[in-house]
DNA sequence: CCTTGACCTTGCCGCAGCGTCAGGGTTTCT
DNA sequence: AGAAACCCTGACGCTGCGGCAAGGTCAAGG
């Protein structure tokens, strides 16, 4: 048969053949004069093997060690780890529909893959076109695989369901072309302050070890995203949340 | 911050980041006086979508369009499809997994991976150390994946179990130093025609068009694997096949 | 006889999403 | 001052072939 005839009979292609041939897995049959490959019975038959050990899943490395290898020991084990590999990419895959199901059906409609705590705070929150609100948002969405990450999301619902954060959002809205030493700061870091939950220090990991703001440029990077007056306030706000961090054992 | 810095935030390697910045998904920061790239915050929130994104499993070319179309209309429509195709995907594994059970359960525990009709067949089978039985059970293994494979598998049960069979296969074995014109093939290939099932013939394809022997060089590579007085006897037994094949009106 | 079309040959690039060197510099800590 | 821990660019590696290029070969038909 030329490598036409036998693709066709066991159903792969000549290219898949030749690439065969050319990693070692299949042994090169003689050829005509022409320089054609002539196969015979015998490579149909372990081509067959072939294609049935891949068509499980196999890759061509493991079916080279079941092939080469007579005994037939090295096959239950391989497709035992074969069927372990297996069950973990289907639960991963159940995984991933599970939380693309959550999303399509959530209340952030498609607009934004969030972690399904946050998209459950943030369908909590009233609706606001407010510039610092969204940003706010956008640098909750970076707690995302934190270590507390979902208690923070739970210990901030309360005070996202207040309607008089959307006052706050707006007094630094308001200092976006403010200077840095603008009278209304300190009122409004303190206000800021006064209004995070309680519970959501609780939540706070107590070292903050490695997974946000370690010694990283974080805190810089974050206050270098607002504009002078309102890096002012965030400023002073993570000072005060320290304070009532350290009043409260740590 | 530096590249470590944010990939540690977001929770990526830093490889992964300079490759989004490469293919264009990511906008190249600006650089210090060192040559460091120098991360905001702003990069880092987009940095947290697209991982977000590429978690759920979209391609990282899917992911661009959603990031840079502002309408969220794409993102419903990518993640449907992205859907669909978790679903096929998940078919197909578990379709495997069934396989591989039914392998690994079954009568040919572990030594080969046939379809599970013809481990049927094998599996009722008498067991057998003749060569050319040997052979012939390769040789149906190459009926996988044709047209009426299972139904001819089927079909050959009643002379699978017929232990007289295995009288058939010694007398094949016997010829395998004989010469081509020795007085046992003609009643050897007789007593094999008489021995096929009706079922069988029922079972072939009409036309056998494209799928196996058609005009390909099957025939001659299969009688090329016996022995001489042997594809002889292969030989009258396909004519006798054939012309009982002709006798029922095909 | 010549052409056409269906085969065959070798060889090399491309794919997704990075991991992993190699072969440098920089910063920082001790 | 030296070592550790960062950073930089550039390039190859991985899987399982698909596809293309640039040809030879062979059977059938005009």
């Amino acid at each position: 048969m030329r490598i036409g005839e036998i693709a066709a009979l066991v159903g792969v292609t000549s290219r898949a053949i030749r690439h065969y041939h050319h990693i070692g897995l299949l042994p090169e049959p003689g050829r005509r004069t022409n320089g054609y490959r002539a196969y015979s019975v015998r490579h149909a038959v372990l081509l067959a093997r072939i294609r049935r050990l891949t068509e499980l899943g196999l890759g061509l490395d493991e079916v080279r060690d079941v092939v080469a290898d007579d005994a037939g020991r090295e096959l239950v084990e391989v497709l035992g780890e074969l069927d372990a590999d297996l069950a973990r990419q289907e639960e991963e895959i159940g995984e991933r529909r599970r939380r693309l199901a959550l999303l399509m059906a959530g209340p952030v409609n498609g607009r934004e893959p969030v972690p399904p705590a946050l998209a459950e705070l943030l369908g909590a929150t009233p609706a606001t076109d407010s510039p610092t609100a969204t940003k706010d948002r956008e640098h909750l969405a970076l707690l995302d695989g934190a270590e507390g990450a979902d208690e923070i999301f739970g210990a901030l619902r309360p005070m996202a369901e207040d309607p008089s954060v959307l006052e706050l959002y707006e007094r630094l809205d308001a200092l976006a072309t403010a200077s840095p030493d603008d009278p209304r700061i300190a009122p409004l870091a303190a206000d800021l302050v006064a209004a995070v939950p309680a519970g959501v220090l609780d939540a706070i990991p107590s070292g903050l070890p490695s997974g946000l703001p370690a010694g990283s440029g974080f805190a810089e990077a974050l206050l270098a995203d607002y504009a002078p007056a309102q890096a002012e306030v965030v400023r002073r706000m993570m000072a005060g949340v320290a304070a009532r961090l350290d009043g409260a054992g740590r």
